[in-house]
DNA sequence: AGCGCTTCATGAAACGTTACATCACTGTGA
DNA sequence: TCACAGTGATGTAACGTTTCATGAAGCGCT
C-alpha cells in the first residue's frame, strides 16, 4: 500500500505478527502480554514508527496542543511569560500554538477562528476581547483579566504588590508619594495596583498623589505632570510607584535629565520584574511577578479543567526586589552582574 | 448521532439537503452550483460549523502547521525573530508550534520527536544539532547554520556586516581597531563577522587585533584582555567591533567604569540591532539584521520547498545604525525616543 | 472432566474529512 | 429524435487511529 511514506500501525502489526489493536494498546500503555509487547516494540523500532497524532486526535478528540494568545513578543514581560508557559506545557507533553495579536482586536478574532478549527485542547489567553473568550468552544484560562466567573484567571497579587511598593517606599524614608499609571483603558487585574498603593498611604496617613493616564499612544501627560511639580532641580515627591517597569525606567531618566538624582532625592519602584538583557540586572527596583508559578497555575487550571471554587481568579504572591532606583541598592542577578545569554541558570 | 458535540460536515449536508461531497467542495473552493453553495453556506452558518483540521490533516497529510525550534525567548533577538516568523506564517494561514530548547541538545531531540509525531508541514530551526536536521522526515529551513547543501539556510550577510563595521569605524576616524567575539563553539554563519571585519582592516592597512572567546559560560577573558590594554584611563584601541549587541553594551559599561569615555575616546559597534524595551532606542551602534526579510525568506523557502539554486544559504543585506556608542550620534526609534509598549507602529 | 472466571488478543466499526468513480441531467448537432 | 458531451451532484472508499464486542486460552474449583 503506502510504501515510501511513513509506516503506520498496520505495518507495525504485520511486522510483529500481531493484530492492529494490540499495537495500539502497547502504545497507549494498556496491559499487553510481555511477549507481544516486545515483538511490537521491536517492530516499531525497526520500522522507525511514529504515532500519527492527527489520526489519534481525530479519534479521541484530544490533540495535546494548547493555543497561546498573547499581545506581543517584543515586550520582555510577555516574552518571559510565553517562555514559562511553553516550558510548563512541554513538560506535560503538550505542544503550544503561539499566536501574537499585536493588540489588534481583528487579529484576535482571526486567531480564535484558526485555533478553534485546529482543535486545540484549550487556550491560554491574554486578550482584550471578552466576547471571544466567553463564547469559546474550548476551555480558556485568561491571564490578568477576569471576564466571567466560570472562566479561570491567573494573575499576580496586584493589590498586595501596590501595598508592598508603598510600604517599601515609606520604610526607605519617603514622605510624599506618587502613583503613576499608564496604559490602555481596559479593565484588568493590574488596576488593583493603584488601590493597593493608596490603601497603605491612607492607612498610614501619608501624603500622596496619583496620575492615571488611560492612553495607549503617549506618555506625554506623565512628563507634563512631573514638569509641573519640578522646581529648580527639586521634585515635589520623594517616592514614586509606577505601574510598569518600563514607565519607571523612563521616569527615572526623565528626572535625571532634569537634575533630580535617583535614588538620592527620589526613589522609584516599578512593577513586573523585568531584567535587562545586556546586564542581567533588574531595570529598576520592582515588584516582581511570579511568572513561573503563574504559568504553572494557568496550565494546571486549564488541564485539570475543574472550575476553581469561589471567584475564579488566582492571585499569586509577588516579591519586592531592589534594583537601583531605591536606596536599598541594586540586586544583581547572576554572579558578577554580567549576563550571558547562554547562561542557562538564568532561566 | 453525536449530539452535544461540534457539528460535522454530515450535519451540514443534512441541514442543507445536499450530499456530503458537496459540502466538502464548498469548503475547498471547488466549483459548486450557486444554489447549492448558498444552501451549504447558510446551513454551516446556522450550525456554526467549523471544519475539523485533524480529520482534514489525516486525509490530506497537510496540517498547515509549522514547527519553530528556537534556543531562547528571553533574549530579545530570538524573541523578535520568533515574532516575525509567527507573523509571516500566520499571514499565510499557518499555525506555529513554538518550542524553546534553552540550548539543551536533549531538549532539541525531544522537540524533534514531538514535532514529527505531530505531523507538521515543516520546521524552521535555529538549532545546535545537525544530525536531527539532516535526518528530519519533514522539510527544514535553518537559521544561521548551514548543515547540508540540500537544506536551505537563511541568515544575514555576516561577512558584509563585519566589513561595514570596520568601514564605519574608519570613516569615523578610528585608527586602531579591535574585534571581540564571544559565544559557544559551533560553526555558524555568524563566524563570518570577524573575517569581514578583518578583510577591510587588511585591505586598508589598518592596525587591528582580535580576541575570540569560545566559551558559553563567562566573558571574563574579554575584560581581562581589555584590562591589559588599559593604562591610566586610556585604551590601546579607538574602535571596537563586538559580535553581539549585548557584548558591545557590556564592553561599553566596562570601559566607562574604567574611565574611558564612549564614544569620545573609543567607539563601539555591535551586531544584531537590538532595541531597548524601555527607551525604544538601539542599545548601541549596531549592524542590524533584517529580521522581517529573514523571516519572510525562511517561510518562503520552507513553503515553496524548491531547493534554491547553488549553495543553499541565503544571506540578506544588513544595515548600519548609529546608536550612541559611535560619534555619529544616536538614532532613536519612534518620535521622542520614548517607547510605548502599546505602540503598534513599533513593529 | 466440566464449570465459571479472568486475562488478553482479535477484528471490525467508527472518527470527520477528501477524492474518485458514478450518474443524472441539460443542451447541442446531425 | 437520438447520441453525445459537458456540467456538476452523489455516494463510497480511503486516511491511521481507538474502542468495543467477541472469543480463545488458562486457571482454580467442585
Amino acid at each position: 500500500m503506502n510504501r515510501n511514506l511513513q509506516p503506520t500501525m498496520k505495518d507495525v502489526a504485520r511486522e510483529a505478527g500481531v493484530a492492529l489493536g494490540t499495537v495500539s494498546r502497547v502504545f497507549n500503555g494498556y496491559p499487553v502480554g510481555e511477549e507481544y509487547r516486545e515483538r511490537v516494540e521491536a517492530a516499531a523500532e525497526k520500522l522507525n514508527y511514529r504515532i500519527n497524532n492527527y489520526a489519534r486526535g481525530l479519534k479521541t478528540n484530544k490533540t495535546f496542543c494548547i493555543g497561546l494568545l498573547m499581545p506581543s513578543l517584543r515586550h520582555p514581560f510577555f516574552a518571559a511569560l510565553i517562555d514559562e508557559l511553553t516550558a510548563a506545557l512541554m513538560h506535560r507533553g503538550y505542544l503550544t500554538n503561539v499566536m501574537i495579536t499585536n493588540f489588534d482586536p481583528g487579529a484576535e478574532l482571526k486567531c480564535f477562528n484558526l485555533i478553534e478549527q485546529n482543535k486545540v485542547d484549550g487556550i491560554i489567553a491574554l486578550t482584550y476581547r471578552p466576547d471571544l473568550v466567553v463564547e469559546s468552544a474550548v476551555p480558556v484560562v485568561t491571564i490578568d483579566r477576569q471576564f466571567h466567573p466560570a472562566i479561570p484567571c491567573v494573575s499576580s497579587d496586584n493589590f498586595r504588590g501596590g501595598q508592598m511598593a508603598a510600604e517599601k517606599l515609606l520604610e526607605l524614608g519617603c514622605r510624599k508619594l506618587l502613583f503613576l499609571r499608564i496604559g490602555p483603558e481596559i479593565q484588568s487585574e493590574a488596576d488593583r495596583r493603584g488601590p493597593g498603593f493608596e490603601d497603605v498611604c491612607r492607612r498610614t496617613g501619608t501624603a500622596y498623589d496619583s496620575l492615571l493616564v488611560n492612553d495607549e499612544e503617549t506618555e506625554a501627560p506623565v512628563y507634563q505632570f512631573l514638569s509641573r511639580h519640578l522646581q529648580d532641580g527639586h521634585l515635589d515627591f520623594d517616592g514614586i510607584f509606577c505601574n510598569t517597569d518600563g514607565l519607571a525606567r523612563r521616569v527615572m531618566e526623565f528626572l535625571e535629565r532634569n537634575g533630580v538624582r535617583v535614588p538620592d532625592e527620589v526613589q522609584i519602584i516599578g512593577y513586573d520584574g523585568i531584567i535587562d538583557f545586556a546586564t542581567g540586572c533588574y531595570v529598576c527596583s520592582t515588584i516582581v511577578q511570579p511568572l513561573r508559578q503563574m504559568a504553572e497555575a494557568a496550565v494546571n487550571l486549564l488541564l485539570s479543567s475543574e472550575t476553581p471554587a469561589g471567584e475564579a481568579v488566582l492571585r499569586l504572591p509577588v516579591t519586592y526586589v531592589p534594583g537601583g532606583t531605591t536606596r536599598d541598592g541594586p540586586a544583581a542577578v547572576g554572579d558578577s552582574g554580567v549576563y550571558n545569554p547562554f547562561h542557562t541558570e538564568f532561566r
